[in-house]
RNA sequence: GCUUCCUUAGCUCAGUCGGUUAGAGCAACUGACUGUUAAUCAGUAGGUCCCUGGUUCGAGCCCAGGAGGGAGCGCCA
């Protein structure tokens, strides 16, 4: 007989059966001839109620079942007397699997700081809070691979180890095998990479945007999904040394295909986490709720978590112009730290003034200055601009980087060396230009933003199971 | 990297103008209770006030330095 799952339990209620069910206890309330359990195994966030008649049970188990234990109880399902719960387990039998001290287990059953629970991140996918998020991943996870799927993307699997420098997203962490303490020197006494495991530097990835590339100029459509890392001194709740992202790349798309597929691919995974992570959604919904009552009227929300959620899927993305929102922004009432101007980048609060005051949307602004954008991307007309794009949300700020990139290879080698790209280390992306160019376009979404958006948290640290940033990889 | 705030019981926090024995809620423990919903009620126990140094008759509180954490900014996804 397979295993029962209190998700499975519950959503059949099949009143009168025999069942057993395993999971953590979250609370124990205990009276003088009746005692309630409940239980969760974390396949749902909806917990499941135990009741021990007395002298069903001896004193001495009834004694080790505290907050954190894990049991297997052997029971009754049977159509509950309470209001909060259709069934519960009428208790016959429990084995406790893993006892919990009460005096140094940290996780209560009462309200504990983010703070607090990122220094037990090994228990803290037991809380409410923490397992609706990680299964919310896991279902964003799953509905990236299957839009892609659906509409004829193939997953490319792009290096983690790069000899590539050129990427040019943000600082690089250094793989090397070499003994730190005593490491070979070249004759100039430099290190002498020729020694290293492959002979050459190399470095964790920061992005697999050019083997993506590589990969859409013969496969048409492809993505790739998977860990990257920027060793950034970044100290934000929107940044994380180790993060994930999702880079697709197409062939023969230029920048508006580039904006539509953006658009349809986020409402497509807003949408997949309404229909499939309701009771999450619900709950998370309620912590939003909750969270914003603490804040000053002004700086509260005018929808509700699911509300803004809905928000996304119903409504279409502004775009607009980066020389637009300038004179947008040069025209506001508002003002502004820093000045607005052509041809600087925009700040934080320009941006969120754009997506929050402004447009009350999401805003996909395009064609950047080009001297603040990477080398790779397509050339306007104008010879000002490129066909950059970012995706801006609202509590987020920039959710997609991407563009239309360059497909001219004079124009691309050119540039490459005006920001001082050696031309040897990035051969094999320039020969994609040089035999069978094409027009091409992608973009790169960090999931962890998606993941914060989706669920409301406050701080990138909190939707990632183990969150690597300055000063701190414990775990 | 810069700016700013915080660090008091296991957790979340209060602590007045520098004054004698540092408090509350929750958790824990003991007991009561005929079905609870983070149960309720009564009681018990629990403190290196982040660390180091200084000012003072006297420091949780003032000053200097250090450590850790948060928020904001920059870099970006």
């Amino acid at each position: 007989m397979s295993k029962q799952y209190i998700k499975q339990i519950l959503a059949d209620a099949a009143i009168d059966t025999a069942v057993v069910v395993r999971g953590w206890v979250r609370t124990k309330r205990q009276s003088k001839n009746v005692t309630f359990i409940n239980l969760n195994d974390g396949t749902t966030i909806n917990n499941i109620q135990a009741v021990v008649e007395a002298d069903t049970i001896t004193e001495e188990v009834l004694a080790k079942i505290n907050t954190g234990a894990c049991l297997e109880i052997y029971g009754k399902l049977i159509a509950s007397q309470g209001g909060n719960q259709k069934v519960e387990v009428q208790v016959e039998n429990i084995k406790i699997l893993g006892e919990a001290d009460p005096d140094t287990y940290p996780i209560q059953p009462k309200k504990h700081s983010f703070e607090f629970l990122r220094e037990k991140a090994h228990l803290r996918p037991r809380t409410n809070t923490f397992g609706a998020i990680f299964r919310i991943r896991h279902a964003l996870s799953f509905a990236i691979h299957n839009y892609f799927n659906d509409h004829g993307f193939f997953y490319l699997h792009t290096p983690i180890i790069t000899g590539s420098d050129a990427e040019g997203a943000g600082e690089m962490f250094r793989v090397t095998t070499l003994d730190l303490k005593n490491p070979p020197k070249t004759e100039e006494g430099n290190i002498d990479y020729r020694e290293d495991f492959f002979g050459k530097e190399t470095n964790l990835t920061v992005s697999g945007q050019l083997e993506g590339e590589l990969g859409a100029l013969a496969l048409s459509k492809v993505y790739t999904f998977g860990p990257t890392f920027r060793a950034e001194n970044s100290n934000t709740s929107r940044h994380l040394a180790e993060f994930w992202m999702i880079e697709p790349e197409v062939a023969f798309n230029d920048l508006t295909d580039n904006m539509d597929l953006a658009e349809d691919f986020l409402q497509y995974l807003v949408r997949y986490a309404l229909q499939h992570c309701e009771d999450d959604l619900a709950f998370l919904d309620a912590r939003f709720a909750e969270e914003e009552k603490q804040k000053p009227q002004q700086e509260r929300s005018e929808l509700g978590l699911l509300g803004k959620l809905k928000f996304v899927t119903e409504n279409s993305f502004e775009r607009l112009t980066y020389t637009e929102a300038v004179s947008i922004l040069k025209n506001a009432k508002k003002k502004f730290q820093f000045p607005v101007d052509w041809g600087t980048d925009l700040q934080s609060e320009h941006e969120r003034y754009l997506v929050e005051k402004h447009f009350k949307k999401p805003v996909i602004l395009t064609h950047y200055p080009k001297d603040i954008k990477a080398f790779y991307m397509k050339m306007d007309e104008d010879g000002k601009t490129v066909k950059a794009m970012d995706v801006l949300f609202p509590g987020i700020g920039e959710i997609i980087g991407g563009s239309q990139r360059e497909d001219d290879y004079q124009k691309l080698k050119d540039r490459a060396a005006q920001v001082g790209i050696e031309e040897e280390s990035i051969w094999w992306y320039l020969e994609t230009r040089k035999f069978g160019s094409c027009p091409h376009a992608g973009f790169g979404l960090g999931f962890e933003r998606l993941v914060l958006f989706v669920t409301g948290m406050g701080n990138i640290r909190d939707v990632i199971p183990f969150p690597r940033t300055p000063k701190n990889a414990d775990f």
